[in-house]
RNA sequence: GGACUCGUAGCAUAAUUGGAUAGUGCACUAGAUUACGGAUCUGGAGGUUGGGGGUUCGAAUCCCUUCGAGUUCACCA
């Protein structure tokens, strides 16, 4: 995955590119050296530069102090190369001053270009499969879930980005124990209410009858437990247990009542899940059923018995022995002949590449489950899949809450359709005691707290490196302060608030004399394409949100102190006002990869 | 007990995948508005990167060890 040592070359920043070049000439002309590892880096800021040559690696052949060899390719570079301005030797780094010239001429190419950083995928480009939410139909979605989604969406958005084609695909896991249990409270204790008589969300209806199992199912044990049967014997002899699994008997007979009784619970769970997507606005391009892929199991079972890969025991359950790369026998197929969920992962994964040929897939599950797709790509690949090492677990941490865990049983689970319509009702109280919104729309309003709350939302999200347990405080990330999405907005809004001000064409002048902070500002945008290309390889949208909350913060400090639309001159009004424009775009553009939406106004 | 992941300031998090004096936000503190939007900006204080050892020019990052947290090791999904 880590081709490159350095994002400079690996991601083509032209200046790097440039100076590549130039000194591996350099080494050849003073070492006659060849190959040689050549590390970029940024210069840091306490140091004058532009970018900085670590010459350590090249010691070796220079057969001098650091300090010696830098001087001698800055010599070299300033002396040969015209963007090179000046240099200065720190230890054993070389930073190299660059034209302000070649700055500006660097921006006024990605101030033309359309779409910024963003590359369309040609025809030939590999496709990549991305699932995620894949949720159970038994209950609503909460804040695990959205971090989930939030993610996949934009791992997804991301890859798109960077040139390749994406499809984004989930497995609904529509069947099993869990949904029964619902079936029979339904049916027990629901009177033939449904979502449209009592008003309830369909998936908060349906998981409603969930906790109502639980609780007689509870109830029921701790009746049996006071008669003086054991605790786990109790659980298997419960009545509405039984009664649970003799109606996944009945599922799996496909008796027309049950099958019926199924579908329509499912059918409200779907119009739930339906409100909850399109307000996270994350999509699917298919939808996988579990009711449909648990069967695929099998014939996996065949095609491996037959390589010699799976082994079968006495009792008729099929094996994988994966001792010899360190891990355990994991059962593929139980003695009964029924699938467990890794066989139906497999027969999944084939599937999937039948349907789209894919090169590359990632699974957006949460680290709980490490384990399972270490087994499962290293089964693939033993049953001779040449795709299996593409396939990637986009793992991720948990969620935690100040007050510890989320636990469903402890009623502290954080709902995701509550939490976007508390972030949403935030935005708009703090919007309205700020006052700015005076001759909007009530429509235009409402969208813009959806805008504005749901940013906050999702920013928060997906700042943090995925790989992470993140804690997810629901005070902080309603308070629209610091590294936060709105304060990303606001940039936005303010830029755009320029722009209707000026209110004519900008005409970008041939040259303009640029300060140092809009040199750090042209720089920065120079690297966006290098950031979303990172970001892509690294299955991490934290990258993003990082860079743009840089950006944006040394936009803030820029706007703070320089006059754009007052500045002296013609030319520098243009010039400045473009450059704002080209911060703005960039920063939707890195917003929308991370699904979220900018005002024009807030 | 085995395997895996993580530990950075009071809290939340970065660190170009081994590079310079470990950045940033919140909270705390002192300031800035006759200004293109103050949901902003400029300062200050706060660190033995859990502890100890090693590898090397150089370690938050790699290795060993120890402490702490979490996940996982079902003919569950």
């Amino acid at each position: 995955m880590h081709d490159g040592r350095d994002i400079f070359t690996k991601t083509k920043i032209m200046i790097a590119k440039i100076l590549h070049k130039e000194i591996e000439k350099c080494l050849s002309a003073l070492y006659s050296a060849e190959g040689q590892d050549i590390q970029f880096q940024k210069t840091t800021k306490d140091f004058k530069g532009d970018i900085t040559l670590v010459v350590f690696p090249i010691l070796r052949v220079s057969k001098k102090g650091p300090e010696q060899t830098a001087e001698q390719i800055g010599d070299y570079l300033k002396e040969k190369i015209s963007e090179v301005a000046d240099f200065n030797v720190v230890k054993g780094f070389l930073n190299l001053e660059i034209a302000k010239e070649f700055w500006y001429n660097q921006f006024v190419n990605t101030y033309i270009t359309t779409d910024y950083g963003v590359i369309d995928a040609e025809e030939s480009a590999p496709t990549y499969l991305v699932e995620y939410s894949s949720p159970n139909t038994n209950k609503p979605i909460h804040l695990g879930h959205i971090r989930n989604n939030l993610l996949g969406y934009s791992v997804a958005e991301i890859i798109k980005a960077s040139g390749r084609h994406v499809k984004k695909v989930q497995v609904i896991n529509d069947r099993g124990i869990h949904i029964c249990k619902s079936m029979v409270a339904w049916e027990d204790f629901g009177h033939g209410e449904t979502p449209e008589t009592n008003g309830l969300k369909g998936d908060h209806f349906v998981g409603k009858y969930y906790i109502e199992f639980d609780k007689y199912y509870k109830k029921e044990i701790a009746g049996l437990v006071a008669e003086g049967m054991d605790q786990k014997e109790a659980e298997k002899q419960a009545p509405i247990f039984k009664k649970a699994q003799a109606m996944l008997l009945s599922w799996e007979a496909k008796e027309p009542v049950i099958i019926a009784l199924w579908k329509k619970m499912n059918g409200w769970v779907y119009d739930g899940f339906d409100i909850t997507y399109k307000r996270l606005g994350v999509d699917f391009d298919k939808n996988y059923y579990e009711s449909d892929t648990y069967l695929l199991g099998k014939k996996v079972v065949e095609i491996g018995l037959e390589k010699g890969v799976f082994y079968r025991k006495e009792d008729g359950s099929v094996w994988i022995d994966l001792s010899t790369d360190g891990l355990d026998e994991k059962i593929i197929l139980r003695s009964d002949g029924t699938s467990v969920y890794m066989t139906q992962d497999i027969g999944t994964a084939i599937q999937r590449h039948e349907d789209f040929s894919f090169s590359n897939m990632a699974y957006t599950v949460g680290n709980e489950q490490d384990y399972h797709f270490k087994v499962l790509f290293l089964i693939l690949d033993k049953l001779g899949y040449d795709w299996a090492k593409n396939c990637y677990h986009l793992s991720y941490g948990m969620v935690d809450l100040p007050s510890g865990k989320m636990k469903s049983r402890e009623g502290t689970v954080v709902d995701a359709d509550e939490l976007m319509e508390e972030m949403v009702s935030t935005a708009k109280n703090i919007a309205k005691d700020l006052g700015k919104l005076e001759g909007m729309t009530d429509e235009a309003a409402n969208a813009l707290y959806e805008t504005v709350g749901m940013g906050a939302l999702k920013y928060f999200m997906l700042k943090v490196d995925p790989k992470k347990r993140m804690l997810f405080d629901p005070a902080e990330s309603i308070d629209f302060n610091g590294n936060t999405g709105s304060f990303i907005q606001y940039a936005y809004a303010r830029i755009q608030s320029l722009v209707r001000k000026h209110n004519t064409e900008v005409l970008m002048p041939n040259e303009v004399e640029i300060t140092t902070k809009e040199q750090e500002i042209i720089k920065h945008l120079t690297a966006f394409p290098a950031v979303i290309q990172e970001a892509a390889t690294n299955y991490s949208p934290a990258l993003v949100a990082n860079y743009v909350y840089d950006l944006v913060k040394e936009f803030n400090t820029y706007y703070q102190h320089t006059p754009i639309l007052n500045a002296e001159s013609n030319d520098l009004i243009n010039f400045r006002l473009g450059l704002s424009t080209k911060v703005g775009e960039v920063i939707k553009t890195a917003m929308r990869l991370l699904g979220a939406g900018v005002p024009d106004r807030m």
